[in-house]
DNA sequence: TATTGTTATACTCTATAACTATA
DNA sequence: TATAGTTATAGAGTATAACAATA
């Protein structure tokens, strides 16, 4: 075999997937998803239940469809996670004050400081993944960049 | 109720999330995917499927695992792809000429034509979303971040 | 009537392991 | 022994619809 050169990663043409923000919005985020997969392997908790203890550490008292909408995703989508974050011991359900229909959700005391442990692993790969940026004013306009481009309509 | 204003989704503190970069790619990334599942519903088509017509479209003659690798999954997740979009008569499987294991893709005239049309659906709508930016050189520069993004290791 | 949490369900995407036929 | 395509399978993520309790 090989008597002829074959296609190899290197000289692959990708054509208009070069040119797309969409493909290379993707590759991205998978890169940075199976680091956070390095990085967390450990902790048990995926980018998602990260993202849902961010919003409950920083907006003690909100309800499961509160984070939900905050996040982007279904409230159904919630109870799984928050199953999870509560079997762990990291958040809980405590009955909301003036709704009997919900729950506002809390940090433990034990889920402040296992969030405060992933936030300093996950603040060093990104710093180490940001040295792909000349400056912290680049990071920042990339940032913002990509807010506006989270919320673009059509 | 709502004796005591609640928080909605405007007063929300991101915490961290509005610092890391993973975040928001994922945010950015999600409102592609959501545009394309729009603009390409009738077609068929995810943009998984189409990442496969694009590399095949331009590297006629590929085996399967080779167009797995150059889009960073796994080869038994081709085999579905390559069944419906051989299915729909886009690309075909041939008998690669010199190793009987494998076959080599490519693009039916019917498909050539329909990959047209969608690139040029696609291409519109990331010129729409491309209105974030201020100018072709900004995104330019932004396509380059992304790419270093992706292949960064720790 | 509308909303919260929930369940059931389903569909996509992805990855792993094992099989077969070839190399 | 190693590789290409395949199959079976399992896990995560996401979305929809419907239900009970409550607003």
């Amino acid at each position: 075999m090989q008597d002829h050169p074959k296609k190899s990663d290197q000289n692959i043409d990708f054509g208009v997937l070069d040119e797309f923000l969409g493909y290379r919005l993707r590759r991205a985020q998978m890169n940075f998803f199976a680091k956070f997969g390095e990085v967390c392997d450990d902790l048990g908790i995926s980018p998602g239940l990260f993202a849902v203890l961010a919003i409950v550490d920083r907006n003690p008292g909100l309800t499961q469809t509160a984070v939900a909408q905050a996040l982007g995703n279904d409230r159904s989508a919630m109870v799984a996670a928050v199953d999870k974050l509560e079997g762990k011991k990291l958040l809980e359900r405590r009955p909301a004050a003036n709704d009997r229909r919900s729950y506002a959700l809390f940090m433990t005391e034990e889920g402040t400081a296992f969030f405060a442990n992933a936030v300093e692993r996950v603040s060093c790969y990104e710093n180490e993944m940001a040295k792909c940026l000349e400056s912290d004013k680049e990071k920042q306009w990339l940032l913002d960049m990509l807010e506006r481009l989270a919320h673009k309509s059509l």
